[in-house]
DNA sequence: CCCGCCCTGTCATCAAGATGTCAAACAGGT
DNA sequence: ACCTGTTTGACATCTTGATGACAGGGCGGG
């Protein structure tokens, strides 16, 4: 039987694969904390759960794990200093770490993320969300470090400075606009419906009215195109947008 | 736990043109259950309720909803029991699943059961906490249903994407010619009526002429055949149109 | 502490596309 | 050739996306 036509399944979770990833989780609000222990470890990670900034701080300097998932806001040291900290020592120097900010916390986030976060989730946040967030940066990270850049064609993404340049040129944007443009550029050529882009940019119970995202799409796109550059945005009539994942090649 | 029974914005609700997603909610405790429904129902699902585990199953082997809401704490069969038996059943192993634990719950069983549950809220939990998350997970993309590719021959039709190449370049088609196009390589070479197809593609509801699908399927081909390739749809006379199984082989 | 700039979310409006219907031309089978 | 069911182009209408304007809020600078 030759060719079918056949489809090409992502399988439903793959707890499997890399061995368990040893993962530290600094939050305070416990709930919070044992959702995401209960989940990580349905997925086949370890969790280790300490609830200060000061705790995390001796846990480190005891057990290195793979990952850390850190909220900004922390009793104790900071969540600002914690990832400082962490990005001074040459040990923990290249983990990957993702934040969890509240919606709000944008200039705040800005200054962690400078001090070299990989990934930032938006809370409220589904559980999904974050867990698809968790194996991207795992698996992406190892290799070369993650450099906190996205790149494609003549436009960067730099996480970790906050900036967009295009051509070189610097570009400005507001922190929405930087986000979605973030985001967009995490899955190329994928198209996100205006729903799901709410969820994940705005976060999830962010209750605005779909058309906002238009306006951000535009304002993005302005930003982007000085001159008479290509529009790196997709726009996927009765579905979405989505960064063209033929932009590099084109440009 | 917080009972009043609340609003929500449905700014974002149900926007979708598919009709409104079922709900199952197993619950046993009645005034919990009758919250979620009225809340759900407020939102424009259809929701179905049920108490025990064992009716649970019952109802599961009858119709299958688009999403479960499931106490954890259950008389009868357990929740982890359903849960278990749902992600071993092939009908309902995608079905998006949330869960609802109390505090005091969250011990050693609760991480098993964490084991398939794509959501969870803890008791208690916000009336629009739970509704967020009920939205996004229906609204997030199922891996294995609505991604992945499908090919035959020189087509390829990306969903995730959402884009269609014939031979290497790029086709244009509105999004109903998309989802028809879907619907058809889904399943090639079966044969379908004027009537299914304007169910499954254009939905239940549609009071709309048959002879309109004859003219989408002629957009379609028109779009698939910008030269002088094969037409990959099969025409049944009397019967319907189908995506021709042989297409693959023959070009 | 106050003022002004920047970011945001919402609207109203305009433009571009997509859709559903019809009718006339066509094709297949008898 | 005839009848029935299918293809196609035209077309009026409906949707959906793009855009400029605008008011409120927040933050930083003075």
């Amino acid at each position: 039987m030759a060719k079918d036509i056949q489809e090409v399944n992502e399988s439903r979770a793959n707890p499997t694969r890399a061995a368990a990833a040893r993962i530290l989780v600094i939050e305070d609000e416990a709930a919070l904390s044992m959702l995401l222990a209960y989940n990580l470890e349905a997925e086949g990670f370890t969790v280790d759960r300490v609830e200060r900034g000061d705790e995390a701080e001796i846990r480190l300097s005891e057990t290195i794990p793979d990952l850390v998932i850190l909220d900004w806001m922390l009793p104790g040291v900071s969540g600002l200093e914690i990832c400082r900290r962490m990005r001074a020592r040459e040990t923990t120097r290249n983990l990957p770490l993702i934040m969890l900010t509240a919606r709000g916390e944008e200039s705040e986030r800005v200054r962690g993320l400078a001090l070299g976060a990989d990934d930032y989730v938006v809370k409220p946040f589904s559980v999904p969300e974050l867990m698809a967030r968790v194996h991207a940066l795992l698996r992406r990270a190892r290799p070369g470090r993650s450099s906190g850049v996205l790149s494609a064609g003549d436009l960067d993404l730099d996480r970790q400075n906050w900036r967009v340049r295009r051509a070189g040129r610097e570009v400005h944007m507001g922190p929405t606009e930087f986000r979605l443009l973030d985001h967009l550029m995490g899955k190329p050529g994928r198209v996100f419906s205006r729903a799901q882009l709410l969820d994940s940019v705005w976060g999830i119970s962010a209750e605005i009215d779909e058309r906002t995202v238009d306006v951000h799409i535009g304002r993005l796109r302005k930003a982007l195109s000085k001159g008479a550059e290509k529009d790196p945005i997709r726009t996927v009539r009765g579905a979405g947008y989505a960064f063209d994942e033929t932009f590099d090649l084109i440009s």
